[in-house]
DNA sequence: TGACAAATAGACCGATCTGTCTGTATTGAC
DNA sequence: GTCAATACAGACAGATCGGTCTATTTGTCA
């Protein structure tokens, strides 16, 4: 039984609900959250039915899950990346970031913008999730743009995020080169 | 017969195909494309199932009908906007319109964004439409910023495609206050 | 070894999806 | 008045959806 055999060495290294997740995330985040049907999930994570509904409880809170994952990898992905950048320069190196992000290979845009443009039911678990991970992020980008020393912080804030939508949704349509130009416009904010 | 009496009325008026059209753009736009099938758009435009497979052919081509209808729209709309307004501050005055679309009831974000991200499919007929009219839109911002006599009218042109994109998909997560930050730091990217 | 928890395989349910087809009613041109 | 075009109503097909359920296999621990 080799198939078997190669279906518990998966399992015992892994777990059933790290494998449905991994799976959830890759197929979620590369063809989108309604194009994809539990059946998909389970053939890709080698994982029974009954395994994702005893995990889970419904596709819902699987999508729920997956945003939760991946919105506290990018949190501590982010941070390890500026860890060591001196605060006054973080806000221009995050753009970096963003650039590094929309340039690999399976970048797809945002999650929590395709979920949120997906989803509209507004009592989804899911937009609990995107909606704490904008206030995280928004309020990254004020304590940078404060440790900057750049006149109006707050606005200044604001205006980032409105680069960082900017960058991420354009290159999604029109490819990397739109991070790029949200970070020349960075640069220019912050220095002036 | 009043039932009929009201649906012929209706169709004298209006006509199957653009009540089809009406009924999809509404309905694709305020829940997404995947979410609303063709029974929801043939109930809503009072119409026929034959009807709508004689004007279009596929849900796939009502869904490049519809945003092909919108892009138009858009465009001529914009046009309209900005007539009044010497070319060069036509780049600023750009970003008003943009701020009274957020602000507008039934905003929710870019249809274009929106069908990309759900249709993955690189053949769909919809990103034929979706990539024209973001060529469309390039020039324009092109045009606007050679004429506001900024010093590098290229990247400053690409730049505000950025803010654009940002505000729009930050509009639909967080409200029209993003639209604004968008058009602050339009003002001050031409100003400069 | 035997009990128990966890995972698997997959049948099954009712709903919904896109798309086809049959048949009927309405309309306008001649 | 007849005919062709158009639209309507809705049954139907085949696939897929999320979710429930039964039955079996596996790994662990006493």
């Amino acid at each position: 039984m080799p198939k078997k055999a190669r279906k518990r060495a998966k399992a015992t290294e892994v777990g059933v609900r790290d494998r449905l997740l991994n799976a959830a995330d890759r197929l979620f985040y590369q063809e989108g959250v309604r194009a994809v049907g539990i059946d998909r999930v389970l053939s890709e994570a080698d994982a029974a039915k009954a395994s994702l509904y005893q995990h889970f409880g419904s596709k819902d809170q699987l999508v729920a899950s997956y945003l939760e994952r991946r919105t506290k990898n990018a949190r501590a992905n982010i941070e390890a990346y500026l860890a060591g950048t001196p605060p006054s320069l973080r806000a221009l190196k995050f753009f970096d970031w963003v650039v590094a992000w929309a340039e690999s290979k399976d970048f797809r845009g945002c999650p929590l913008q395709h979920t949120v443009s997906e989803l509209t039911d507004a009592a989804h678990p899911a937009r609990t999730i995107a909606h704490d991970q904008r206030a995280w992020f928004a309020e990254r980008l004020r304590e940078w743009t404060t440790a900057a020393g750049v006149k109006d912080s707050e606005a200044t804030a604001r205006a980032l995020m409105v680069l960082f939508d900017g960058a991420v949704a354009g290159s999604e349509v029109d490819g990397p080169q739109r991070a790029s130009d949200a970070r020349w416009m960075a640069r220019k904010l912050l220095a002036g």
